[in-house]
DNA sequence: CGATATTGACTGCCGATGCAATCATTGCCA
DNA sequence: TGGCAATGATTGCATCGGCAGTCAATATCG
């Protein structure tokens, strides 16, 4: 069995060529632009995130909510404390495993995530412009692929 | 002629298929483990990363650094600082237009990037064994059109 | 030429983030 | 059962990042 051929070496890995790079720069700007557009919300991004998350069920309490978006728990804490401050989401002690406080959405969260979720929509519709079905799904697999990966490597032996 | 069919609407939408949540996460978790790599070095992967761009001439100056890493100029004067201080960076006032002052790496910032440079080329080909030669061109070809969209965006109207 | 706009570097300020430690609760296993 | 590891929530601490404003130097345009 042979092993695969690796891709990057000195010679090829530069700024345009690396993933890293992109990939932190795509974030960089998509957030700043996410953050304008929900400004008027009282709301960031990453706040934004959060509330979907919980709504989607992937953040049923705090650590998960921490694990789904590779956030610090303690800051993940203190950023429920602002959005229960706001009214936007409710903690609920566990009867069954009393270490776990439930997270939910409150009504007002609910709408607010939903108002918000429209205009994300429409960014990306916008920032796809011109990219086709088949684009676009091939490159949320491979982003997916990447996640998945990154989430189970152990810490890079080089 | 046609308008291009939108993407995402309120029916597929959600964070598995999310490209914002994916690029998002996949930042947050490479970064953190690259930032366990550099420990050893007393750099952060931001810090490499400015390193790397002075290097390939992408960041000449402290606000060409800002803009090609989608940094903040402010805090990207205090991370020079810190940089220089170090002893990996050098600024050099520019004679021909005085607001202008270069930035070069020094030979032990060179030397510093470039061992470093070898452990992002390690740790990025471990995490993408088994895609193939394509696949991973594909995927910065698409992280690269992305860029270029959320570089030259207007704020989102949305 | 002169006023205004632009650009680059820098600073103060505030909020957010990551890390480590603590405490309570639960799971695991000898 | 009893002790120990694991998990969840929280907090203190130091640092970092983004925003807005300042100052100096340059470009632009009437």
């Amino acid at each position: 069995m042979q092993r695969p051929v690796s891709f990057y070496d000195t010679t090829n890995l530069y700024p345009d060529s690396s993933i890293g790079y992109l990939v932190r720069v795509c974030n960089q700007l998509g957030m700043a632009q996410l953050d304008r557009v929900f400004a008027d919300e009282g709301l960031t991004a990453v706040q934004w995130s959060a509330l979907i998350s919980i709504h989607f069920g992937r953040g049923p309490t705090c650590a998960a909510l921490a694990r789904d978006l590779a956030h610090d728990k303690g800051a993940m804490t203190r950023m429920i404390d602002t959005l229960e401050q706001k009214g936007l989401v409710r903690r609920l002690r566990d009867d069954d495993d009393r270490r776990v406080i439930q997270l939910s959405l409150t009504p007002a969260g609910e709408a607010a995530a939903m108002r918000c979720r429209e205009r994300v929509i429409a960014c990306w519709n916008e920032w796809l412009t011109g990219w086709s079905h088949d684009e676009i799904t091939t490159f949320i697999a491979q982003l997916q692929r990447l996640r998945t990966t990154l989430e189970s490597a152990a810490p890079c032996a080089a």
